[in-house]
DNA sequence: CTCTTGCAGTTTGCAATTAAACTCGCACAC
DNA sequence: GTGTGCGAGTTTAATTGCAAACTGCAAGAG
């Protein structure tokens, strides 16, 4: 007997090999923060400056909100990641008819496709001795979970209505 | 013809429907945030004082090290949430023939018990509509993943050599 | 005894991420 | 005109996450 017990042995626990937030938490963050440096040491940009280089390869000449749509990015990074793409003269920033339209300058879509390359390398490699059932499979089950993220906030928000 | 010309045509660029590490950075993101803010809300606990708790009642009484091992966390983080959880008089430490042993409070222990229910329900939610086979299919595909992330590492060392 | 070596743990600095509060300009009502 | 409200963007605070530098201790070598 001690000055105060405690507890000596195990009880139920989450098994990491049957718990899917694990598994997304290790490989996003592993590859998130990966990425992130590689881009940094190589090109002077983090993950986020990519990820707007990117929208705005896709679609040229859209305003920062439609960017957060189409690759869920927060504004608030929206708004700090443009700005710093903008001092590097990579993008530029155009009024017309009151909106603020983003385009990529010549330099900005040069680099975009360097990266692209890199990105696409750092995917085969994720998914080396996938075939293309596996990948068909793979992205069936992610857009599976993705849409049943509502039901996850759902979840969330009754245990805080108590 | 402007003062400075900008690219006006879409250009070869990620979709994201084929492009895993943006479900990943989706998924975890949306999931691990929102239980953080969740446990926060209802127990004073992030998710990171969590996922310790959750190493120690499946090995109670082991060391820092151990738990970085236990559930990939970094070991800074590590510190710093045992501190916190001490502090909570959650854990307690204890030294031991010159180790540092962790062991979880009776309190400690009540307080993971009824956050490992929620962290199922969150799951569950996540999964619905996966039967057995789905699950075991999904389990594998990450499995793989995780054993590549070895590759991505060596493409972002080449790239980093040069 | 002292110096080196190495392991465990802490601190620090930077990137990424979110929500929420705030600003700014424009349009429409009164 | 004044103001009310809305949409777009910016700023701020809190949390998570990593690597790298630092501290402290203990065991061995000489």
């Amino acid at each position: 007997m001690t000055d105060q017990d405690v507890i000596t042995e195990a009880g139920k626990s989450v098994k990491a090999e049957r718990y899917v937030p694990y598994y997304l938490s290790l490989l996003n963050n592993r590859l998130s923060w990966g990425g992130s440096q590689l881009y940094l040491k190589l090109f002077d940009i983090g993950l986020n400056e990519w990820r707007i280089l990117s929208a705005l390869r896709n679609e040229p000449g859209i305003q920062a909100l439609r960017i957060c749509e189409m690759i869920t990015l927060n504004k608030s990074v929206v708004s700090r990641s443009t700005r710093r793409l903008e001092e590097m003269k990579l993008v530029e920033a155009r009024l017309e008819q009151g909106k603020r339209l983003l385009w990529l300058l010549p330099r900005g879509a040069e680099l975009h496709d360097q990266i692209i390359e890199i990105a696409y390398r750092r995917q085969d490699a994720l998914l080396d001795g996938f075939d293309q059932k596996d990948l068909d499979t793979l992205y069936g089950l992610l857009e599976r979970m993705r849409q049943n993220l509502k039901k996850v906030d759902k979840v969330d928000n009754e245990l805080l209505q108590r």
